[in-house]
DNA sequence: AATTTATCTGACTGGTCAGTCAAAAATGGG
DNA sequence: CCCATTTTTGACTGACCAGTCAGATAAATT
């Protein structure tokens, strides 16, 4: 397996991911895809089967390095509040830098692929570890998991949805505002 | 215009809805919608001019009838915080009783519908204009009207989720805990 | 260099689907 | 009942698009 063909891989999937957060994926034809890789429209299909596992691929390589950033910043010596604090940060973090990826996991979060047998895997499993770690410690209030990760996640992916779909822009005094807020809703 | 048109118009808006919310827009070829509604293909657009605008159309409607819903529900005349836990919960109550139409909304937010130039009209008026007055009345963290949102909605759109997506059950005392949870983040 | 193997190309195909339309059926007023 | 108007029907069309494939080119192997 060439270097070439790996590139070739990787600039069809960032040129996907593109359309698919400017167009949606039914909206973006694989021509247009493969065009804007710069490659032949054949080209797509020799590296994926099909479209669907294009989107499939795409779907676990941005789930793999979203919970790569989460664990690169995780320093497990240090307090477990202290390292949900950060998580929770840096999570916000990464979907305010990289809005497309947000997009395309929430139209994928709501497509029919999602009705397979193997569907919807947790994107950030390390957090919901600390999480229960966390409730173990008497850290934060001794609630079901659903609970917690509703309160948790919910206002970090409302404000990521906010600033994805309307571009509305998100300073640091907001976000560290979410974050905290995220947290009071926890804590005993 | 008679009563059997508008009553297919009402099928058709019927169909559409479960199929969308079972298949997905773009799944849902409009022959497959009249054929549920139990109509000819061609009777689609002597109702709706274009499949967009009976999405277009749908999407207005659930917005009226969840508009409507929390009107019927507020009492004016009782303290705007007993209101806006009453608005809470109705809402969230509106969208587990109506997991199709809270998938409907969600699709449409991330369609490409959404980049036209009269966009995401706000579902909730009502509310946010609730949350306002709570604000000024001082009852309320004296932060942007962006702030009050997420943490009002967050929670609550992430619970709706998780129902309409994965099917998990949602009891009352877990609605009752997420609203106050809510409450808890905004209150002073 | 010759040969095999991997990668790429783009014209083409078969199927799908939004939307059309001419003709049929239902409705309603006089 | 007659005629005009509204509503419905379903076969049809043209555009689009995922996926194919035969042949071209590049890379690796001998």
């Amino acid at each position: 397996m060439s270097i070439k063909k790996e590139e070739k891989r990787i600039a069809l999937l960032k040129a996907a991911l593109e359309l698919f957060a400017e167009r949606g994926f039914n909206n973006s034809p694989t021509a247009l895809i493969a065009k804007r890789a710069g490659v032949a429209s054949g080209t797509l299909f020799f590296h994926f089967n099909s479209k669907e596992e294009l989107i499939r691929e795409l779907f676990n390589e941005i789930r793999d390095r979203i919970e790569l950033n989460i664990l690169a910043n995780d320093q497990p010596d240090k307090p477990v509040k202290e390292r949900l604090f950060s998580g929770f940060y840096g999570l916000l973090n990464y979907f305010l830098d990289h809005p497309d990826e947000f997009k395309f996991i929430e139209q994928y979060y709501f497509s029919p692929f999602n009705n397979h047998p193997n569907s919807v895997p947790d994107e950030n499993e390390k957090l919901i570890q600390l999480l229960l770690e966390a409730r173990d410690q008497g850290l934060v209030k001794n609630e079901s998991i659903l609970f917690l990760k509703i309160i948790a996640f919910g206002p970090l992916t409302h404000l990521a949805k906010e600033h994805a779909q309307r571009g509305t822009p998100i300073d640091e005094h907001t976000m560290l505002q979410i974050v905290q807020a995220c947290w009071d809703g926890l804590a005993k």
